[in-house]
DNA sequence: ACCTGAACACCGTTCAAGT
DNA sequence: ACCTGAACACCGTTCAAGT
């Protein structure tokens, strides 16, 4: 009995034995294809030409299959590091980067940003994220979190866009419908344009919170008109609900006054 | 024989019969416990003790009941419009009321945040939003697509806390590791902290594009420095890769000086 | 060492049959 | 009308047995 078998349609599979990497690969198919839900050992394993039970002696379970499938692309990332540019054209390019991977392998995707671990820190995404708020001038301390709150908000975006609930929620009426006209006017709105600005306004927030920290406080004058007359508003007008952990938080009206001060101080 | 039942413990059981609003309570009772992918329609029928089968009289299917369960919670969303209020802090109150609900069920939020259907455009959460941008003056025609960034922007950083993802994040080591210190030091950093430093981030933004609107142009002096330095660089230093559907992005360099500019002009 | 068939403990759902 | 048992078509995974 041969190993090369041949399928219905007459491709020829599994002239390799099986591998781990073959094995992503190959589920990597299955997912760009059908979605990460709909992949399953069986079937992946027909894929392959084997039998389903020879991929437990390659990936120990599903799950860690998952994970190397996810591992694989994630470290197919690439960027170029532009250490002369401004620290927000850098940023921006990052960003990018990170949703033209994203776009590549969308089914995979939506899956990985919902698993926690998806960032590592040796991740070229996440080194190249922090180097970029160093070049910033964000101070070595409050960097990690800065970065996580970038992830956080890129990946949200990205995940609405992927799902698409970006599209969605942009053509749901306005309150007011104003008059009867013939349905949303937004055809081509264009997520493009809605990922960069995003990004132009956290960059732009980012911006107006580190120059006011090199201005130093509350003296200089007040940049524009409004920036900063948000901050002497109480921060909570009615009591909070209570939260999951039943946490109280230290102080509710921590007026900040600019910089990123996130630790406790 | 007689239809109340009593469990293994004692605790007594359907004597009431079958509700599809019984079954989402009690559906959501298990996802609060352990979680989506743990629920399990025969699971959730021996919580009723009912028969698995007798589900599907009062609910057409698994994904039906999920929906159900989502648009329950959803439906208990709470804020206070506060009218005479800026803006800004009604929409961190927005924020923060909608975070409030997520941390009151957050498996159950961690499944809703990826259907795209989860939020509609009746629901007092959208209908807020846009009304608060109304009043920050954005233009009609521009408020669903700056509702759905938002959306899109606070549903991306709380699936990152409540997966733990920004937790991990914020306790990655920096590039540089300075010196041999016992590992990370932000014990207390707090999730609480930083989304509001998000919120504080986009809304710092919003405000200098909205004040850089109604000042009109670029004639006016530069508010404070690099604010709007970053503007004359152009956008793409490189060719971006090809994204999914081939699509070509129509000026690659549309240097957006104020406003929000989301419609093909 | 690598593979494999049978089997186990689950799923969601259909359907004919009960009351 | 509402409920139910049996059954179907799947899952992921274990395990003893093959080569």
């Amino acid at each position: 009995m041969e190993r090369v078998k041949r399928t219905p349609r007459g491709t020829r599979k599994r002239d390799v034995p099986l591998t781990e990497a073959g094995i992503c690969t190959s589920a990597l198919r299955l997912i760009d294809a059908d979605g990460v839900e709909a992949l399953t050992m069986r079937k992946l394993a027909a894929a392959l030409d084997a039998n389903p039970m020879s991929l437990y002696h390659h990936v120990p379970n599903k799950e860690a299959l998952l994970r190397g499938v996810a591992g694989m692309v994630g470290a197919r990332f690439r960027t170029v590091t532009l250490e002369d540019a401004p620290w927000q054209e850098r940023m921006r390019l990052l960003a990018t980067d990170f949703r033209t991977l994203a776009h590549r392998h969308p089914n995979l995707m939506a899956y990985s940003f919902s698993q926690p671990d998806f960032i590592q820190p040796e991740d070229p995404f996440w080194v190249a994220l922090t180097a970029v708020l160093d070049a910033a001038g964000v101070p070595q301390s409050d960097i990690p979190q800065l970065a996580a709150l970038v992830c956080a908000v890129v990946i949200g975006v990205m995940i609405a866009e992927l799902n698409g609930a970006l599209h969605r929620w942009s053509n749901l009426q306005p309150t007011t419908p104003a008059s009867g006209e013939d349905g949303p006017t937004n055809e081509g709105f264009g997520e493009d344009r809605m990922f960069r600005l995003v990004l132009d306004t956290i960059i732009s927030g980012m911006e107006s919170r580190l120059t006011a920290d090199h201005a130093g406080g509350r003296d200089g004058q007040p940049p524009q008109n409004s920036r900063r007359a948000s901050r002497r508003i109480p921060r909570q007008l009615r009591p909070p609900a209570a939260l999951c952990e039943g946490e109280s938080r230290g102080n509710p009206v921590s007026d900040v006054e600019a910089g990123f001060d996130l630790k406790e101080q």
